[in-house]
DNA sequence: TTCTCGCCGTAC
DNA sequence: GACGTACGGCGAGAAT
């Protein structure tokens, strides 16, 4: 047995009991009942997937009686006999357990509990670690400094201090405190009316059970008199509940350790027991288990000697691969290092814990770590390969580093190839589509769910394991996709031109947050509140009876079933729509529709908005720190999220007051450039339309003249009405809508959408056969591109499905248009980053939300900067349409739209 | 209890 | 089925 390794011991019987609680009827077609055996193996395939090589000892109780049967005939008497199903399945779990290469152990006349007691403090006297994994409290009373309780599979694990958290006792105190509560399900009598609550307070205040019982008659009351009554069997109690620690087993930690998994039976058997997904999981466990090379084990730096020689290696080979494990509390904006995994060359990968809660190991300080990398970082003629590296260069950028080495972000290497690459561009992804290699879970290291645990506290090794494979895994697609990458010279451009260097400005973008006030927040949020609540009685009152109002499902009942109101059409599960069009035109028929719009108004803006926004304010800085995703959104958008900033309402005049809580600090000003009709605008460009773009030149409003054109009158004839529908046309073409989707939005009949679109293209030939030749272009290619030359695949251009065909032509439409405002904005972005950096102005960029970049400036350089970024926006990219650049400047985000 | 999916609504 | 790109809250049902 290794040092390091821990002995796991897992309470087998506790797992078959659950496994088979939790899936009673699951069997073959044979009849042979699984469940429990399925259940077994899962949960110890994921441990074994976690701790590749510790021993596992997987022990059971027995059916015969046990010591404590002898000692009270009472023990469990109230335990129902085993089911047959279960009975059926143990012996097949055992079997399948020892081919996993684990020890299935038990001994007649002890519990599960004995044997791994006993082993516990075995390992502990030979200097092990001791992982047990149960959920079942009596075990506690075995933990100490090297004896850790893991409750189910990911749960917060249970050491001498979680075990005071959960129960109030310590570790030494369990005995006491489940003597005195006692435990009906094994029929061990405690104290009548003691609970853990009462236990943990008398031995909190007594200490022990002996010092309780010496001042037994100082407890008053009706609690009192059934401790003295208890008194008797107390002793009996304590006696049942310890676990017995010196049973003779007969088996060597030694016998303990991990055999290889014998693939081959478990396969068969589980083709007999028709496990399907576990034949496919045993698979992948076997080739991580044999991909050496890559999921094998890495070095683990915790010294500075080590680290100098390791950024020596960098040096000589000029790259420098690496992964950053960050972890966002409310330290810093960026994050802190947690750790760091490196390589320099094919030869070997290192990881540099910083921040574990792991004593096994020494750690490197963060700032050491930072110093060593520092020159290497800021070194021109060293490239710098990593997956995202946008949340490391932020973590550097908090730390003062002047990045000047070569960036090569592979994530955004294969979203310029190919934005909608199945499976994303996350290193995993990358060593799947790439490598034909599947990397650890990370679920594995760190749970998920809220049993999640932070990064920090998993296991520096695994840690290890983890990063290292990460690294290696980008080492090896870096120079794959690079080649692809570079055989595209368009491509090239727009990683080289507009990806990469935008990574660093949005980096600078995060970092800098937007300052948020809290205070209007809540106080629209209290407001929307009452509103809420009001909206409620009163769609109570209209409806008859309470219902879930947020519940459409709900409503469905209410509005068409009990007030019979015409059933509308049917969203795309078939059931009757509830949204808003369909609310809004019911409203003429009853009054509860509009009452509810009001009320999902309310409280989409509260829950949503109001509710939400205050727990991403950082504490320090009083800021709002987005995170963009520069590789999700197909089209070359960014998305935000964690809050995500692109879609804070602006409408409604509620939402507006949300826009008031966005300010400046002291002394700045917020001013915002958005571009007028850019899409609009490209499109006037790309068809060459020759009308279009004479609309934009005379400058008039854009769907104004649309209007003109279309209903045949003078420009200034064209009515509110008129316009409204010009605008419905002008958006819908960007969005390649048809004749049903215009008559929707409008509200109008289809042959008069048809009529209105047929007119429009009689004015705007040229839209039409640009129309009509990016679905040309797209069906001949499989994608379209921008003006740039991002390229967006259309994987559903040559379906056999009509509807899918239709949908990746519209898609083939509005692409190029929003892709190439995408590209327009982040060249803009990544000209103003350099230009701020070089200028002397007090000003930063804080938000960026597709067509509009929002700006913190010092009140008194408001103009200069307006001067300085108004232009570069505007004359970014050369189209046949001039780009035109509002300014908004004000105290608030609202002043300033 | 936790996870996933559908519905809905916000932005551009 | 019918208008593109996103993120995210909530309810409900499935898996546990």
């Amino acid at each position: 047995m290794s040092g390091s390794q821990p002995l796991i011991l897992v309470d087998g019987s506790h797992y078959l009991y659950r496994a088979f609680y939790a899936m009673p009827n699951l069997q073959t077609s044979t009849g042979q009942p699984t469940g429990a055996i399925r259940g077994v193996v899962n949960m110890l395939l994921n441990l074994m997937h976690e701790y590749t090589q510790a021993p596992i000892a997987v022990v059971f109780d027995t059916a015969k009686p046990t010591f404590r049967h002898g000692m009270f005939e009472e023990y469990k008497a109230t335990r129902p006999p085993m089911q047959t199903e279960m009975v059926q399945q143990i012996d097949l779990t055992y079997e399948a357990i020892r081919k996993l290469g684990l020890s299935v152990l038990m001994l007649d006349g002890f519990e599960a509990d004995d044997i791994i007691g006993t082993l516990a403090r075995r390992a502990e006297d030979e200097g092990h670690k001791v992982l047990i994994i149960s959920s079942d409290k009596d075990l506690a009373q075995l933990v100490n400094d090297n004896v850790v309780l893991l409750d189910s599979m990911f749960d917060r694990s249970l050491d001498r201090k979680g075990v005071f958290e959960k129960f109030a006792v310590t570790p030494e105190q369990i005995i006491d405190f489940l003597t005195l509560t006692g435990d009906t399900s094994d029929n061990i009598p405690g104290v009548d009316k003691v609970g853990p609550k009462t236990a943990a307070k008398w031995l909190g205040e007594y200490g022990s059970l002996d010092n309780i019982l010496e001042h037994k008659d100082q407890i008053k009351g009706k609690i009192g008199e059934n401790l003295r009554a208890a008194v008797a069997h107390l002793d009996l109690s304590r006696d049942l509940v310890t676990i017995k620690c010196d049973v003779e087993l007969g088996v060597e930690l030694e016998d303990l350790a991990r055999k290889p998994l014998d693939a081959e039976a478990l396969a068969t058997m589980f083709e007999e027991l028709e496990f399907r997904t576990l034949v496919r999981r045993l698979k992948e466990l076997d080739e991580t288990v044999t991909s050496k090379g890559l999921g094998s084990s890495y070095e683990i730096i915790t010294d500075q000697y080590t680290l100098d020689s390791w950024v020596a290696r960098v040096r000589q080979h000029r790259q420098l691969v690496l992964s950053a494990r960050i972890h966002y509390v409310d330290s810093s904006a960026a994050g802190d290092l947690t750790g760091i995994a490196i390589a320099a060359d094919e030869q070997r990968a290192a990881y540099i814990p910083i921040a574990h809660e792991d004593s096994e190991f020494r750690q490197l300080d963060s700032h050491s770590v930072i110093t060593a990398l520092k020159p290497l970082l800021e070194d021109e003629s060293i490239t710098l390969v990593g997956n995202n590296l946008k949340s490391t260069v932020k973590c550097f950028f908090a730390v003062g580093i002047d990045l000047k080495c070569e960036l090569w972000d592979t994530a955004l290497m294969s979203y310029v190839l190919n934005s909608t690459a199945p499976g994303g561009h996350h290193s995993s992804a990358l060593a799947s589509r790439h490598l034909q290699h599947t990397t650890m879970d990370p679920k594995t290291l760190v749970g998920s769910g809220v049993n999640q645990i932070p990064f920090a506290h998993a296991p520096i090794p695994e840690s290890a394991s983890y990063m290292g494979e990460i690294v290696a895994v980008n080492l090896r697609v870096f120079p794959l996709i690079r080649t692809q990458l570079e055989a595209l010279s368009k491509c090239s451009f727009v990683y080289s031109n507009i990806e990469r260097p935008l990574l660093t400005a949005l980096a600078r973008i995060e970092n800098n947050g937007v300052l948020l006030v809290k205070e209007p927040i809540d106080r629209l949020s209290e407001e929307l509140e009452a509103r809420a609540s009001e909206l409620t009685t009163k769609a109570y009152e209209l409806a008859g009876r309470s219902f879930g109002l947020n519940s459409p499902k709900q409503l469905q009942v209410v509005l068409y079933d009990e007030l019979k109101l015409p059933a509308p059409r049917k969203t795309r599960s078939g059931t009757r729509s509830t949204s808003e069009d369909i609310l809004r035109d019911l409203c003429s028929q009853h009054e509860l529709p509009e009452v509810v719009l009001e009320y999902r108004a309310a409280t989409k803006l509260k829950s949503t908005y109001t509710d939400q926004l205050g727990h991403y304010i950082h504490p320090a800085s009083g800021r709002v720190h987005t995170t963009y995703d520069q590789t999700n959104a197909s089209t070359g958008r960014l998305a935000s999220s964690g809050p995500n900033l692109q879609n804070i309402p602006i409408r409604t005049s509620d939402g507006r007051r949300l826009r008031e809580a966005f300010v400046a600090k002291e002394g700045s000003v917020l001013l915002a450039a958005d571009y007028s009709q850019i899409e609009l605008r490209i499109m006037a460009h790309l068809s060459g339309d020759s009308g279009l773009q004479q609309a934009f030149q005379s400058k008039r409003d854009i769907h104004r003249a649309t209007a003109s054109e279309m209903f045949r009158v003078p420009y200034d004839g064209v009515t509110d009405e008129m316009r409204r529908q010009a605008k419905g046309i002008n958006f819908g073409l960007i969005y390649g809508m048809g004749v049903f989707g215009l008559a929707r939005h409008l509200g109008i009949e289809r042959s008069v959408a048809k009529q209105f679109i047929e007119n429009y293209f009689e004015h705007y030939p040229g839209v039409l056969q640009y129309m009509e030749s990016t679905k040309q272009d797209a069906h001949e290619h499989g994608f379209v591109e921008t003006i740039f030359g991002r390229r967006i695949y259309l994987d559903d251009i040559q379906s056999s499905t009509a509807a899918r065909r239709a949908y990746a032509e519209r898609v083939a439409i509005n692409a190029p248009m929003q892709g190439t405002a995408a590209d327009i904005i982040k060249l803009a972005t990544v000209a103003i980053d350099e230009n701020l950096a070089e200028s002397s102005l007090d000003a930063r960029m804080v938000l960026h939300v597709h067509d509009e970049i929002v700006f913190e400036v010092a009140t008194e350089q408001v103009e200069a900067l307006q001067q300085s970024i108004v232009p570069v926006m505007q004359e970014v990219a050369e189209l046949d349409v001039e780009l035109v650049v509002d300014v908004g400047i004000g105290a608030n985000w609202r002043e300033a739209h």
